[in-house]
DNA sequence: TGGTTGCTTGGAGTGTGCTCTAAGGTTCTA
DNA sequence: TAGAACCTTAGAGCACACTCCAAGCAACCA
């Protein structure tokens, strides 16, 4: 399944932001306005504060202007909740997750619950996936043959 | 990957209904009662109506006293669509690969065009889930171990 | 000094895919 | 023959995840 063999490499991190739609960030720095943030990860405006506003991320620094300054653990938070986002997970588990890390270090078994369950989704999602692409190369297959 | 080792068995048809959540109907018969298909899709009775409504099923049978008929080819074309929705092809999309049947023959290129951008899409989840996977995968082995 | 650009806020609006309601007709069981 | 269970319709309502709006402040350039 070429899946368990990434091991310990910590993957899709490393502030290259998140992945294909990205530019990558200036390095060696830890501020960040929300326009660089937008550049970077893809997300709208509109969605980062919504995001703050909801929960889903912790509150953001501001400038003294009262502009919000992102750091590199909030980037390296969005690029995870970016995979949340691709399992399906509703946002309000996500939120869940948020506040479980917001409380403290004794949430981590919860927290490890939570994504081992979310792990099964995955797994069988990707199963369904797989099925389905059988039915659609028959179809093609049935298609392509009698043109 | 061993997705086309299944070639030409004809996946996912052969009329037990759909998967998992259903019940088989009796064999040998080809009318079955909203209810039925109820029972055996999982789909509730207002999506089936709607799914009718909006085009995404042809038009249903209906008896004499106007209630709906379902044949075992609605059925398959039920099961089909539920495998098009796993793939998070949006309705619109569904309703156009309908039309396109309903055209007639002349428009099977078109229709194999549209699945085989959606086996792409497909693949694609598929290869995003496998990445985040290995990000869950990581994110738990370090709830694991200093547990 | 004025104009443009970029940011702030709370709250309203949007698109998708159902899901339910109301009002009424049909079929089955006792 | 009554009552329950099941079906019909058009249209309204809902949950989710954004997406946009209005009004206003701040920073910068000519």
């Amino acid at each position: 399944m070429t899946v368990t063999q990434v091991a310990k490499s910590r993957p899709g991190s490393v502030r290259s932001c998140e992945d294909g739609t990205a530019r990558p960030l200036p390095d060696g720095r830890d501020q960040y306005t929300i326009s660089e943030v937008v550049a970077c990860t893809g997300l709208s405006a509109h969605t980062l504060r919504w995001y703050e506003r909801i929960g889903l991320m912790p509150h953001i620094d501001r400038s003294h202007t009262g502009q919000r300054r992102f750091t590199n653990k909030d980037l390296d938070w969005l690029a995870f909740v970016g995979k949340l986002r691709l399992t399906g997970m509703p946002v309000a588990d996500m939120v869940r997750y948020a506040e479980l890390v917001r409380l403290g270090d004794h949430t981590r078994a919860d927290r490890r619950e939570l994504l081992e369950g979310t792990r099964v989704d995955v797994l069988r999602r990707i199963a369904e996936l797989q099925d389905t692409l059988a039915v659609l190369d028959y179809k093609i297959d049935m298609y392509a043959e009698r043109a």
